[in-house]
DNA sequence: GAGCTGTTCTTTTTT
DNA sequence: AGAACAGCTC
């Protein structure tokens, strides 16, 4: 197919297939949203403001070169970073095209799942050191293996409570051949040792999927020569969604998937990278541009938020032009402030139960906070007036003790090597049988041969009764979420070796393994104990029905949870000081801080309440808003401090309590005053301080005056480059870069270097 | 192993 | 700011 097919040519060919370039989607895209499917540049990255539909485009460059440029779904990778991303795509892409086969979009998946399936089927695996068979390992698994290799081996490892943490983080270090750890203890040697013990039980972790998968890959493009590899080798096409959200090891695993051929299609925002704490680097989208030298275009237009909610948001931009709305100015953004947490939720109840009364469904309005402690209050004070909820905590499999356990059986069962998880199995307090030991080891030899299999079977085959302790008080619940778990197991076994011809062994060795990184959720909120609503198993496909039937339910969640997700109505609480942001040392978690409240923001469709409380009980906060509601325009907000219900309060508990919490009240407000006008006398230049600047910092503050004028200041930047001055106080330093927008710096850093002297 | 001083982390969470 | 830990001394 030459490069020249064009829109002659579709049009021409349009008679026979629809082609998606006809289809109404294509249609109801915008201009840069068409421009971003229809490129076909080596690389491309789409940088995709905060709801600019980039989900949407996606999809819409899938069928794209699916239908128009007849490029089989087979020979497209999708990567995202979670399943449940994942799911969506494929969800969304079925509900355009509905004949979409399970193995057609076998490459599209999280990067470890994709890993993974690659590790099982084309690469040499045992040049690496493991054999076809291995299984996946979750990190909590890895961590008792490091434990237990420190004992056998002695080895001197500080922060023994952190190792699960250090293990993840000190990784790359390791990796990059590093020659000892920061802490200069035996970690290093650690690696090394867990390393060949991991080879020994032929198991890997989530690190070595994506390691020995890229390592794998870049010795076969070695293999192949330079010249093109076969056609078979490789996707055409590699498409990553958030592509912001992607690490160092993830990165060159797409480097080496690509192997010099593949075209990359990423999009993502870098205005929503929250997750850096955890080793998500620098800034991966530039990155990512720069590595693959890929055109980059932009999605500019949001259409989920009012006017008010955009305007706001543009003030924490970090990078990119501003976000261009579609929509009416709406609701103004509601400021309150409330005495503390309790009176607040009390509002909330109220205030939720109000709304719902005159019509909205629970389901469209959410309640955002920085700590996972601050739910408490909300749950309790839900609970009392009836409100139904949803917290986002996911729990899993290993929350059920049977169910771990049982886990633990099938992972020696389908890997004898796995001396770990057989101790394991054995040492369990409540279910360890030593009979287990036979059972497991010759469940390859007996059972492990069939060619389909019941719960009830293997129920058997384990001697489940007998090691569930039938006397137990337990034991109904026990067998009965054992028995759930084999069924659901069984059925994807089955229909696993229906269609390739594998044994029982390798169906569950497939299931566990995709069981491991899908995280075996069950769903928390619901009030069936131990549902395992989410197990998904090898091959299974998303549970329709599940989705469907999802209650009205208002959400509570962390800001964090909540990227991703949109609501009419979001309530974001405790806006402290202190709290949002959450005190942080240094400037870059600062900079996350605030980009994690314009996620936050960012969320909110119509309705947007953001709150302070004048006596937080979380430690660390203290009473005064948070800088970030002064970063917002007053024109946007509709402030209602102390609101209407608290007043009831006050004559409640009368007297002196009452008039003490109000005066006390009166003199934040009034502080609050005092620090705006200052705050606004001082933007755009203040003489005071600059004076006191200039007495501490030197030189660089002198002429506050002349920077009215508009002569443009040059700076420079170690990481980005060249760029003009905006504007500086004592304090900060803040700067425009081509490529990365503004960004503000401590001046007490001395990053920014500035090279006209003024 | 008690008592001291210095260091490090505390939150957010996916695979 | 305070907890939890590491490493030292006695």
């Amino acid at each position: 197919m030459s490069e020249q097919t064009n829109g002659l040519q579709q049009a021409a060919g349009s008679f026979q297939k629809e082609g998606f370039q006809h289809t109404e989607e294509f249609c109801r895209l915008n201009e840069y949203q068409k421009a971003a499917v229809l490129d076909e540049s080596p690389a491309c990255v789409v940088n995709a403001n905060v709801g600019s539909g980039k989900t949407t485009v996606l999809i819409g460059k899938i069928l794209y070169l699916h239908l128009d440029r007849n490029v089989p779904l087979e020979k497209m990778t999708v990567l995202t970073f979670t399943n449940k991303a994942a799911d969506e795509i494929v969800e969304r892409l079925r509900k355009i095209k509905p004949d979409i086969a399970p193995d057609q979009v076998q490459g599209f998946g999280t990067f470890h799942s994709v890993a993974l399936r690659m590790l099982k089927n084309s690469l040499p695996v045992e040049e690496a050191g493991w054999t076809k068979e291995f299984t996946v390992m979750d990190p909590d698994e890895e961590t008792d293996l490091a434990m237990k290799i420190i004992q056998e081996h002695g080895l001197k490892v500080k922060y023994k409570n952190r190792l699960k943490k250090r293990l993840e983080q000190e990784y790359q270090n390791w990796l990059e051949g590093k020659a000892e750890s920061r802490y200069r203890d035996d970690m290093y040697r650690l690696y090394q040792l867990l390393e060949e013990e991991k080879k020994r039980q032929n198991k890997m972790s989530f690190a070595d999927l994506l390691r020995v998968g890229e390592e794998l890959l870049r010795i076969k493009a070695e293999d192949s020569g330079v010249e093109r590899r076969d056609e078979k080798s490789g996707p055409a096409w590699i498409l990553v969604d958030e592509v912001q959200d992607s690490d160092l090891m993830q990165i060159e695993f797409l480097d080496a998937l690509r192997g010099g051929k593949a075209k990359i299609f990423a999009v993502g925002d870098p205005n929503q990278v929250i997750y850096s704490w955890r080793g998500t680097g620098d800034n991966m989208f530039y990155l990512i541009k720069h590595r693959f030298g890929a055109k980059e275009l932009t999605l500019p237009v949001n259409y989920r938020s009012n006017a008010s909610i955009l305007a706001a948001a543009n003030r924490f931009l970090q990078f990119g032009n501003r976000i261009q709305g579609t929509r009416e100015e709406g609701q103004r953004i509601t400021v309150r402030n409330h005495y503390d947490p309790f009176q607040e939720a009390e509002y909330l109840a109220e205030k939720i139960q109000t709304l719902h009364r005159n019509g909205k469904s629970y389901r469209e309005i959410a309640v955002f906070y920085r700590l996972q402690s601050q739910s408490g209050i909300l749950e309790k004070v839900f609970d009392r007036y009836g409100i139904p909820y949803e917290l986002s905590v996911k729990k899993t499999l290993k929350d059920i003790p049977v169910l771990n356990w049982l886990v633990k059986v099938l992972r020696v069962s389908v890997n004898p090597a796995d001396t770990q998880m057989a101790a394991e199995v054995l040492a369990d307090p409540g279910y360890g049988e030593e009979s287990m030991y036979l059972r497991m080891t010759e469940f390859s030899e007996e059972t492990g041969k069939r060619e389909s299999v019941s719960a009830g079977e293997l129920f058997a085959y384990f001697g489940l009764r007998e090691a569930l302790h039938p006397s137990s008080a337990g034991y109904q619940e026990d067998e009965r979420l054992v028995m759930d778990f084999l069924e659901k197991m069984c059925a994807s076994c089955n229909k696993e070796m229906e269609s390739s011809q594998g044994n029982l062994t390798a169906a569950v060795r497939k299931f566990i393994n995709s069981s491991a990184l899908y995280g075996m959720k069950t769903d928390a909120g619901e009030k069936a104990p131990g549902d395992i609503s989410e197990c998904e198993g090898a091959g299974s496909e998303p549970d329709e029905k599940d989705r469907t039937a999802e209650p009205d339910r208002v959400s509570l969640m962390t800001l964090h949870a909540s990227k991703g997700l949109e609501f009419d109505t979001v309530f974001i609480i405790g806006v402290n000081q202190g709290m949002i942001p959450l005190r942080c040392k240094n400037f870059e978690q600062e900079e996350e801080e605030r980009r994690l409240f314009f996620v936050g923001i960012t969320r909110a469709e119509n309705n947007l309440e953001l709150s302070w409380y004048t006596n937080p009980g979380e430690p660390g906060a203290i009473g005064e808003p948070s800088r970030y509601l002064r970063m917002i325009p007053e024109q946007l907000l509709n402030r209602e401090d102390a609101g209407k219900p608290e007043n009831v309060r006050s004559g409640e508990n009368a007297g002196g309590d009452g008039r003490k919490s109000d005066l006390h009240q009166l003199r934040k407000q009034v502080q609050e005053q005092i620090r705006l006008k200052s705050e606004h006398a001082r933007r755009p230049g203040s003489a005071g301080m600059a004076e006191r600047g200039a007495h501490l910092q030197g030189e660089t503050v002198k002429k506050e005056k002349e920077q009215k004028e508009p002569e443009v200041i040059r700076v420079r930047h170690r990481k980005y480059g060249e760029g003009i001055l905006i504007s500086e106080d004592d304090m900060m330093i803040e700067a425009e870069f081509r490529e990365y927008g503004r960004k503000k710096f401590l001046k007490a850093f001395g990053e920014v270097e500035v090279l006209d002297a003024v």
